[in-house]
RNA sequence: GCUCAAGUGGCGGAAUUGGUAGACGCGCUGGAUUCAAAAUCCAGUUCUUUCGGGAGUGUGGGUUCGAUUCCCACCUUGAGUACCA
């Protein structure tokens, strides 16, 4: 009986198929089988996108790994979880539709058919009644689902967790969002409850959504205008997109965005307690970026230095020691607790009743205002009782306020209280009278206006991490895109400020990318304070300062870090030292454990961490700064304009988001006729005619989309509809847990599958996903975590990259020669197309390696010499041929001349194990191949060069899964990719390799077929004396074997099965009691002619079953060892001795061998090293 | 630049609580079998050598009786990230 692994393959994965050996269920709903008392182990791979090229050898490499753990944990009597779907919404299948007009559904169905088939003959372990795909709407319906969860949730830092908006709106309505501590957006208005019960619904949808989880904003972002949508920052590589390399705009759209930065900490954390790879959390943690340090406001000069000596600076405005926190929270009480007067008047103008918007208690400089309208500039106070014993002070008050243009007016708390309507009458008159400064850019471009900040600015905040630098700072930088920029600066330096904006602009995000070293920047003329010292500090703008980092500003300390200390150079600022110790004339200091103080005033002498302690203490005291923690991390874009994605549950009233209520899910995505943007540039839904929309309360009706917007609201919906999809990471953000109850159609999953599998125990999968998928899946996680809808907040215990498999492509060379035309007379004159014609016709020339080799060192002369002594029939041939002549009466270098050799990649298939190409392959490979001419050295074959390269059609080097199942069998392409070599790591297929663990499963199947016929033959007797050997043989390989399982390395095992049947076969065993712990060891790794194997061996259950075998250390017991003997650490020869033996009889049985003394050559040696059981060493 | 990983025969790779470097396989060489080829089997295969031996795990140092393994410095390759203050 051979080995017909066709068959037995085929034979056996029917079988799996038939009995749904690999079903797995769970313990609430399959008790029945006895799961329940069986500890649960979940092996997950990421899934595929199923693109139309199908699956090459590379591909199947984590799954065949993560399939060997899974059997081997059934063996070790888990109830194994193991699934495997299709992340089946992706650009590649709308690309082909907009091609051809073939929907991607059907499109993804045959990939998925093809993935399927190519899956299934690897024999995978796989519970398919599991499946997921994310295109499948029974499956999105959970993604649109968790996105409305988002939507109705925000980010508590109180509790530091998401909690229900509702919540968040009760919390308004009863205290407004004075004591709201959320992540949210930035300048968000503080408001009462008053406030807010009298806001309208739509102010009141704005402002929920600058807490939201999930929410619309107006960003900037990546615009690939070749795909015609938007990318996250991880689709995006060296600037442009990671699919095609189109290049990548930036651009202002409103978009859905995921607010993941609340979660920076969390995920930060959360990656000490999972078991991943050190260099997967550190790229997170890279992505995440987290540094700590301060914040430090530095207040801006009004007067440029040199005039504030003269004596012109204003009292009482913009100077140090001031304290916006406390002017702020001032502003606020005096907002709560208004006069009566004011009252009454803050209810006329907030109505808007003089057309004109209002704020009350408004911080304008240092100064609190009553009532302001910024945009008119009009101040309008109410004074009490009290400011009759202040009148001098509200005259400077209001000279200040009216130097910055504003106009103050002051009315009596009687007036107010007595003739409110003649009040009214003034303020309206005056803001008759004043013009808006929207409109009024003179004002803004005037001579003063230039040498003072506007109102409201005070000054400067960045953000550092060596607080403790702060007497280093010699000048500060801005970035370009600054707010500030055009606020500060003079009138002397705005050319030059101007001229430089505009050239940053014009740089692209490449070019600032690839040109580092270039020092650029432009003066302000403006100063900021220092907040010790109060020394004036001159205010820079450059682009090494990014605009969306921190504040877009940075405290230049030129001493201690290697940019600012750039920057100085290159300007001439000075650079102050403030380093104990430490010479910083040629470059920054930037080593903070080794820093002391000096120069520094009360931080003098200290080291990093006491001064950044001490720095971060004054500056709260002093209300300029306080410790700041910063992330790097951005919220995630989430629309894509995308056809073939999930639709969001999302339609429009007033412009407003509103989410469809979750009874309706899920939203199907409609049908289109084109898949390109509309005309109007709406993204590919703009297209749609009808919608699987519903009628409200009437689910699952068709609606047009006219019908869906012009509808009435009381009786359908009424608004527009979201044309957007979600990205290719919503559906993959979650997949894990659907697998613990796939097919539930009223939950996302139960809660008693989530309660009993947890989390995934094993996740294999690329590296790749490193800040993509696996950081938005732990995100996802955490958030259902925080809502109470899974158990665990993070989703993989263990995760391992598996590496990648490259491909091994094989290259010829190709001589290229050209005619020499100026002597080929009887040419046509358009020698441009002779050429053309000639290289066509010409028969090629291939040179082998070796060859080539040889011809390469010599230059073009003497290889030409070389050719022509050499080869002159077979060029000849070629021009004859072109010439369409016998003999050329020309000399043969006189009519051609050799160009150059051009690499050519041959198809991996022509190739042998030696290198050899099969030439005649090659010629039939391509038509102008056909003549093809090889040359190699005498007596030698041809022999292509070997280049590792990435595997893919364009290389000639891929490798197709099905042709090797077909000639070796899906065991032997199993061992081979794990035989490979490590699993992490990036190694190159050779296909020629594979005859090696081929033949090892021949080798098998002969332990168990004896004999001429090679008949079923394996003996059961009892272990007898001569069992020995082989059951040594089989423990030291169930030790082994189950320890590379448990460390991942595949590899090994694979030698040592090799090793185990080499010995066995020398032993000729034929026990059952041997060979049948055998095959469980290996069937994890060939599991078909192990279930072929256990068959012939009369069991009736699959051998996937049954238990693994226990190591039994007493069969491994050894009386004696060899002993290396080496001298001065080398090993010289080898000595066996009792195992019992003790140190000295050692010794002295080692001193007295023959080949010591011939070592030692009379010489007396110094020491001698016995480690019993070990080594003994002889030191001369 | 920074971070991480890795450098061992012709090739993939093995060996680490420091103890026989090159397991296992490919390829190569020789032999058996065969009309022949494939397949199969046997022997050899780090380099060097005067056949005693000697050298050897990217380079240079160090610790140790003993280092591929630990420490320091450097070089090279790959991956990620990039003016992150």
């Amino acid at each position: 009986m051979k080995y017909n692994f066709n068959e037995i393959e085929a034979k056996w994965q029917k079988y799996w198929a038939e009995n749904q050996t690999f079903k797995v269920e769970n313990p609430a709903l399959g008790e029945a089988e006895g799961n329940s008392n069986k500890p649960k182990y979940y092996v997950l791979d990421m899934f595929p996108y199923p693109s139309g090229a199908g699956l090459h050898v590379g591909h199947p490499l984590g799954y065949i790994a993560s399939d060997i753990y899974a059997r081997y944990k059934r063996h070790q009597g888990f109830n194994v979880l193991h699934p495997q779907g299709y992340d089946s919404f992706g650009l590649p299948a709308e690309q082909y539709a907009i091609q051809t007009g073939q929907h991607p559904a059907i499109t993804t169905a045959e990939n998925i058919k093809t993935y399927r088939r190519q899956l299934d003959q690897i024999g995978f372990s796989f519970d398919w009644s599991r499946e997921v795909r994310t295109s499948d709407p029974s499956y999105y319906k959970w993604t649109q689902w968790i996105f409305i969860q988002l939507f109705n949730s925000w980010y508590n830092k109180n509790t530091d967790k998401a909690e229900d908006i509702s919540e968040l709106i009760k919390t308004f309505s009863s205290e407004g969002n004075r004591h709201v501590n959320a992540v949210c957006d930035d300048n968000i208005e503080s408001f009462s409850a008053e406030d807010w019960n009298a806001f309208d619904s739509i102010k009141q949808q704005q402002i929920l959504l600058q807490y939201r989880l999930t929410y619309l904003a107006e960003t900037e972002v990546n615009w690939c205008p070749a795909l015609g949508t938007v990318l996250a920052n991880d689709e995006i590589v060296n600037g442009v997109s990671e699919r095609g390399g189109h290049p990548v705009v930036r651009k202002k759209m409103t978009q859905w965005s995921m607010r993941i930065s609340a979660y920076a900490e969390r995920l930060l954390q959360g990656l000490d307690t999972i078991d991943w790879t050190d260099s997967l959390k550190e790229s997170q943690r890279n992505w995440i970026g987290k540094s700590v340090g301060a914040s430090v406001t530095f207040p801006i000069l009004s007067f440029p230095a040199g005039e504030e000596k003269a004596g012109t600076k204003r009292p009482g405005y913009m100077t140090g020691g001031n304290n916006s926190h406390l002017l702020l929270s001032h502003a606020k009480e005096m907002r709560a607790n208004p006069t009566l007067a004011e009252a009454a008047l803050w209810e006329q103008l907030r109505n808007k009743n003089l057309d004109a918007k209002f704020r009350q208690q408004h911080l304008i400089g240092d100064f609190i205002v009553d009532f302001v309208c910024l945009d008119k500039k009009l101040i309008v106070e109410v004074d009490g009782k009290i400011h009759e014993t202040q009148v001098e002070e509200d005259a400077k008050r209001t000279e200040i306020l009216e130097n910055d243009f504003y106009k103050v007016i002051r009315f009596k708390n009687e007036e107010v209280l007595g003739n409110i309507e003649g009040v009214l009458e003034k303020i309206k008159k005056e803001l008759s009278q004043r013009e808006s400064i929207k409109s009024n850019s003179e004002l803004s471009e005037s001579h003063l206006s230039e040498q003072i900040p506007p109102s409201g600015v005070r000054g400067i905040e960045v953000f550092t991490t060596r607080p403790d630098t702060i007497f280093g700072v010699s000048f500060m930088t801005l970035a370009p895109e600054h707010d500030l920029v055009t606020q500060i600066t003079t009138l002397e330096q705005k050319a030059e400020v101007d001229a430089y904006i505009l050239a940053t602009a014009k740089r692209s995000e490449r070019d600032r990318m690839a040109d580092v070293k270039t020092i650029s920047g432009a003066f302000t003329g403006a100063y900021a304070e220092h907040p010790f010292t109060k020394a004036p500090i001159p205010i820079w703008i450059g682009d090494y300062v990014l605009a969306g980092y921190g504040t877009g500003a940075v405290m230049s300390v030129p001493c201690g870090d290697e940019r600012d200390y750039a920057f100085a150079k290159h300007f001439n600022i000075p650079i102050p030292n403030i380093f104990d110790g430490v010479d910083i004339s040629k470059e920054a200091f930037a080593d903070k454990a080794n820093t002391k103080m000096a120069n520094s005033d009360f931080l003098n002498g200290m080291n990093y961490k006491k001064a950044t302690k001490r720095v971060i203490y004054e500056l709260e005291q002093m209300g300029q700064g306080e410790g700041k923690t910063n992330y790097r991390l951005r919220d995630a874009v989430f629309s894509r304009q995308r056809y073939w994605g999930e639709p969001f549950p999302v339609y429009y009233m007033n412009g407003m988001p509103q989410m469809i209520e979750a009874e309706h899910l899920p939203i199907k995505l409609p049908e289109v006729e084109k898949y390109l943007p509309t005309e109007t540039g709406e993204p590919p839904l703009g297209n749609a005619k009808k919608w699987y929309w519903l009628q409200y309360g009437n689910k699952g009706e068709i609606v047009s989309k006219e019908e869906f917007e012009n509808s009435s609201p009381s009786g359908r919906l009424g608004g527009a509809l979201e044309l957007n999809t979600m990205p290719g990471w919503a559906g993959s953000s979650w997949y894990f847990n659907r697998y613990m109850d796939a097919n539930n159609n009223s939950e996302f999953a139960s809660k008693e599958a989530l309660n009993y599998w947890q989390d995934v125990d094993l996740y294999i999968g690329g590296s790749e996903h490193a800040t993509g998928h696996l950081l938005y899946s732990r995100f996802w996680q955490k958030f259902l975590f925080d809502k109470g809808v899974v158990p665990v907040d993070e989703f993989a215990k263990k995760l391992i990259n598996q590496g990648m498999i490259l491909g091994t492509s094989a290259i010829v060379y190709r001589l290229e020669y050209e005619p020499n035309l100026n002597n080929l007379d009887n040419l046509n004159d358009d020698s441009q197309a002779e050429s053309e014609k000639f290289s066509l016709m010409v028969k090629p020339i291939f040179i082998s390696k070796s060859q080539y080799e040889r011809l390469n060192v010599l230059g073009v002369y003497e290889l030409k010499k070389y050719l022509n002594e050499n080869y002159e029939k077979e060029i000849r041939k070629g021009l004859n041929d072109f010439m369409n002549k016998e003999n050329s009466h020309f000399s043969i270098d006189e009519i051609y001349h050799v160009n150059k050799f051009t690499e050519i990649h041959a198809d991996v298939s022509f190739v042998n194990a030696s290198d050899e190409l099969d030439t005649e392959a090659f010629k039939n490979w391509r038509p102008d191949f056909k003549g093809a001419q090889f040359i190699r050295e005498e007596g030698e074959t041809f022999k292509v060069k070997r280049e590792v390269e990435k595997m893919s059609k364009r290389w000639f080097n891929v490798v197709n899964p099905d042709n090797i199942c077909e000639q070796y069998g899906a065991d032997s392409l199993r061992l081979y990719e794990m035989f490979l070599g490590p699993l992490e790591q990036y190694k190159p297929w050779n296909t020629a390799g594979i005859t090696g663990v081929h033949s090892f499963l021949k080798k098998l199947w002969k332990l168990y077929h004896q004999g001429e016929n090679r008949n079923f033959y394996v003996t059961s007797t009892p272990p007898s004396e001569g069992l020995g050997e082989a059951l040594k043989t089989l423990h030291k390989t169930i030790k082994k074997v189950q320890e590379d399982i448990e460390n991942f390395s595949f590899n090994t095992s694979v030698s040592t099965f090799m090793i185990a049947v080499n010995e066995l076969t020398a032993q000729k065993c034929t026990n059952k009691e041997i060979l049948e712990p055998l095959l469980i060891l290996i069937s994890p790794y060939a599991p078909h002619i192990a279930e072929e194997l256990w068959n012939q061996l009369g069991h009736s259950e699959s051998i996937s079953t049954v238990a693994f075998p226990i190591f039994d250390a007493s069969h491994l017991v050894e009386s004696s060892k060899n002993y290396p003997i080496s001298f001065n650490g080398k090993m010289r020869f080898i000595m066996e001795l009792p195992l019992d033996m003790s140190k000295d009889a050692i010794e002295a049985a080692v001193m007295s061998h023959e080949k010591t003394q011939e070592q030692l050559q009379g010489r007396k040696p110094k020491k001698v090293i016995v480690v019993p059981g070990k080594i003994v060493n002889i030191v001369g």
